[in-house]
DNA sequence: AACTGATAGTTGTCTAGACAACTGTTGTCT
DNA sequence: AGACAACAGTTGTCTAGACAACTATCAGTT
């Protein structure tokens, strides 16, 4: 095995564009960070998007929110909120209710259960953060969190769900 | 309906650390932006991890990558590889031959097809970008490409296939 | 009261992504 | 030479993600 082998050649990896450039970063960035809060969750059997979802829910507990206003505020879209909903009433971690005076909308709330489970999910998280993120300072965090904004904000909805 | 409910409290919204902050920001907008990649690749009946092998491929032309390489290379993993690869083979956009030197490994390269439908691909792609993250200065994506590289650096393989 | 259009979720179905177990091939040690 | 470990892909199988078509409910006409 010869040597220039080992480092293929770096000579076409140049990017077209810095817009490339960015969204390739973007796109590596995440898949690398990813995978711990993947390892995390799986010991959990939850996944990070419904992880995100009683999250959310336990941060307008007692208050509940219809089926679709949930999908809209999560992180990643959900065009399958029925099944990831049918999965955490499974296990008990959420209830859903129909109200009788608009029997078309369903209300999500989270249960004693649910909220059992973030909190013993609290520590390992903060902890897997800190391993995603930790060897960043607080100035690089800000800055990234600043430009991640400004990069997706003309793509989000008017209505603005996603601050 | 009551005003209360159209924007409904912010309150418990708020993240626990700036990790956290920084890691569901880079995950909305990873989701926000690759929305425009899908949309476009689908035309092409591509997917964006498809598309970025051809790539990878076309960069290295005429030289061939070993099927596991040229999965270490892609910007998300690939435990699927094969299938992948599969597909890509089916339509006539790369090839594969098994060396009778070593018969254990694939080598890949990209066909004539595979090089046009890159050229074909160039200019929407391109414009693509534009409309991904045109609206960002040249100064901001560099900063948003350097602040990605340290998030990631201590992630990657200690042999840098993704520098 | 029946008709129409808009809402709010649900379900069917197909493909991609993930993990683990497996097959075939080669290098190496005795 | 035979045995064994390491290597390089492949295949089986299960789950998640995506899109579109569908059902049920309601609100506003006429």
């Amino acid at each position: 095995m010869s040597i220039t082998l080992t480092r293929p050649a770096a000579k076409g990896r140049r990017f077209d564009s810095l817009e490339q450039e960015a969204f390739l970063s973007l796109w590596r960035t995440y898949d690398r960070l990813r995978a711990f809060e993947d390892a995390l969750f799986a010991r959990y059997d939850l996944t990070p998007q419904q992880y995100n979802a009683l999250r959310l829910l336990q941060s307008e507990h007692p208050v509940k929110l219809r089926t679709l206003d949930l999908a809209a505020r999560l992180v990643s879209r959900a065009p399958d909120i029925t099944r990831l909903l049918d999965k955490l009433e499974q296990r008990g971690l959420i209830n859903r209710d129909r109200p009788a005076d608009n029997r078309r909308i369903v209300c999500i709330g989270i249960t004693p259960q649910g909220i059992d489970l973030l909190r013993e999910l609290q520590k390992p998280i903060r902890e897997c953060h800190v391993r995603q993120l930790g060897h960043l300072s607080a100035k690089e965090l800000k800055g990234l969190i600043v430009l991640l904004r400004a990069a997706r904000e003309p793509h989000e909805a008017a209505d603005g769900n996603w601050q």
